[in-house]
DNA sequence: TTATATTTGTGTAAATTATACACATATAAG
DNA sequence: CTTATATGTGTATAATTTACACAAATATAA
């Protein structure tokens, strides 16, 4: 069976970290080509033998070396015929999230190029990249809402107020302390633990951690979790 | 540049229609080569110059002549590698809703082969199709709970009765009929008209239509609309 | 014409959930 | 020992969701 098409696949990661009170996204410095130098999303052609599971691993493994700790497929690019000048690339963008505690690049690996950058403070992108990151910026908020994926961007012991501080953040939203930690304990979703974190001000404030068991349950079921910032 | 890759590109559509209350899916039965007679999803490989928006729609109307409702990007399969034992394709899966009183096909097109079923009648599917409608219901089911697309399967005009039918059959749920019109009417997106159905049996029912502003809004905005079935 | 079957249309009380809101506590630094 | 800073906690009110039953309007059959 002979098919006459000449569309190559990409598939491109939108990894989001959160450190130092701000939403980081990973991106990498083109080496080569038209596009040299410019700072693009992790990603690349898909190769005739991988999943497009497999090339997303790969391409973060290669270009980055950071392990991911949430992955999913956000969106197919392909209705711009154009977004890459020099043929027709569809590309099947993938969603990432980052443990914070993995967010240190290391400098061994070929991830020289590979920077994280704060979310307001991204540079330009290449192809239609920007838009891209845009797509997943929604899909972070929404799905904050509604699946407790924060968890993925935490440490696996945190503080309170780092929980409460990513929701604010993320979502550009103010808070309820207080109900907020009344609904996210609703859930059974996070533990107090008998340590404490060390901060510098203000009272001493307990580690928490969360309960992988229900952190699952509530994945997988839809409509079990939802928090609504006033 | 050039890529070594030869991996092709399809769309299909899992187009979902409502009649006779149950949930029908739109199928045709291939004519040509290694699938050939057997049933799968409208769908086709997309071409060099056209988006894969353009493609599904194309496909659509080729093969069935349908024009949908509703459509939407679904999912892209690429992670069996052999989901076609000829070649490698990735596809893109659209979902789409038809409107109730299109359901019927034209028989002047080509679409000779295109026929509705219902979903607990699906027969055997060419490929991993089953899944990818298996999935397209999962989708269907979710959203019709948090986004008000039931209306994009029934007629501009329609009893209440339909509506509430339509949630229970495509959820699989009973329902609490005056709880359910307190909330739907909440939301202000369906209106009385002065008309009244034709139904055989029992009082006589108003015929409702939807408002498309409200309607149109409560589709962009998320976490607006919730129709939660007890 | 009357009784029966069938579907529509409607309200209220109770339970649950969400919201608004303020101060005592534990520490570090001065 | 005073001050600054962040943590940890409860309650009253409002809003929403749930549970629940019967009269009204028609067609059909007796």
């Amino acid at each position: 069976m002979v098919i006459n098409q000449n569309i190559k696949i990409a598939v491109d990661a939108i990894v989001f970290g959160f450190a130092n009170n701000a939403l980081h996204v990973l991106l990498i410095k083109q080496k080569y080509g038209l596009i040299k130098n410019q700072w693009a999303l992790v990603g690349g052609f898909v190769k005739d033998d991988e999943t497009l599971y497999q090339a997303v691993n790969r391409e973060l493994e290669e270009e980055t070396g950071v392990k991911v700790n949430y992955l999913e497929q956000l969106y197919t690019f392909g209705d711009d015929i154009h977004r890459d000048p020099r043929l027709r690339v569809v590309t099947i963008a993938y969603f990432a999230l980052v443990n914070s505690t993995k967010l240190v690049l290391k400098a061994d690996t070929d991830a020289e190029d590979a920077k994280w950058f704060q979310i307001d403070q991204i540079p330009k992108l290449a192809f239609d990249h920007i838009s891209i990151l845009e797509c997943a910026k929604k899909r972070l908020q929404s799905k904050l809402t509604y699946q407790p994926i924060g968890f993925d961007l935490l440490p696996k012991e945190f503080l309170f107020s780092e929980l409460e501080n990513l929701y604010c953040i993320i979502l550009e939203k103010d808070i309820d302390r207080r109900n907020f930690r009344k609904k996210i304990m609703s859930y059974g979703i996070v533990e107090e633990t008998e340590k404490y974190g060390s901060n510098k001000n203000g009272r001493p404030a307990k580690l928490f951690k969360f309960n992988k068991m229900k952190y699952n349950k509530l994945l997988k079921d839809d409509f079990q979790f939802y928090i609504n910032l006033a």
